[in-house]
DNA sequence: CCCTGATTCGC
DNA sequence: GCGAATCAGG
């Protein structure tokens, strides 16, 4: 493959949405991302400001509620620990519920402030995987990647329809050889146990 | 170990 | 100009 004036261009509003330089290499197809940070090197295009943190789904934080304060039988003041990164539900006491949700990494590049300007399309596919739970659970804020971005550590659990040019996949990290993720792999795989808990 | 971008340098 | 290898980092 070659740089053609489209694949520039691509590459271009690609990197200028905040893509990270693989997520535009997968798009484009046939390169890699070396490529195409060189590619964007050679072209002076605007430098990353931060590196790393993965991408995240940096969505709108949304209104947890102080929840099962109840179900909790006492104590548990504030040093309970919000669990990092972890897709299972969270319990989150009064003393924390103001943090915002650890999502993976604190630290936020541009690629994340990117997002956060124009979350209509996020918000949209992640409501539609969050349709099945109920209040007080917390559920994990997928990545939406597209087909040719999952890897074989990515949660492979389709949102949306198939069909639609807006199908995606969660996209976040599946342990070991799991097709999912460790949330909707409890939903596939779901312990006769937990079959009523979860639609 | 996963990922990120930055840089170098032979082609 | 191109991009693999390498580096530096979260």
């Amino acid at each position: 493959m070659s740089w053609t004036d489209e694949r520039i261009d691509l590459l271009k509003q690609l990197w200028g949405d905040g893509l990270s330089a693989s997520q535009i290499a997968a798009q484009l197809g046939g390169v890699t991302r070396n490529a195409v940070i060189g590619k964007v090197h050679r072209l002076k295009l605007d430098s990353r400001l931060k590196a790393s943190a993965p991408l995240e789904a940096v969505v709108a934080p949304r209104a947890v509620r102080p929840v099962l304060v109840e179900a909790m039988p006492d104590e548990v003041p504030a040093q309970r620990v919000l669990p990092v990164q972890t897709p299972t539900v969270a319990v989150i006491t009064p003393a924390v519920a103001a943090a915002p949700r650890p999502v993976r990494s604190a630290t936020l590049g541009a690629t994340a402030l990117k997002i956060e300007v124009e979350p209509d399309e996020q918000v949209e596919i992640v409501g539609r995987a969050e349709v099945a739970h109920g209040p007080g659970e917390v559920v994990p804020i997928s990545r939406n990647l597209t087909l040719v971005q999952l890897s074989d550590r990515t949660c492979k659990w389709p949102l949306g329809d198939p069909l639609s040019d807006e199908f995606r996949f969660c996209g976040n990290h599946a342990p070991d050889a799991s097709p999912y993720c460790q949330y909707h792999a409890r939903i596939a795989f779901q312990p006769v146990s937990e079959r009523r808990r979860v639609r």
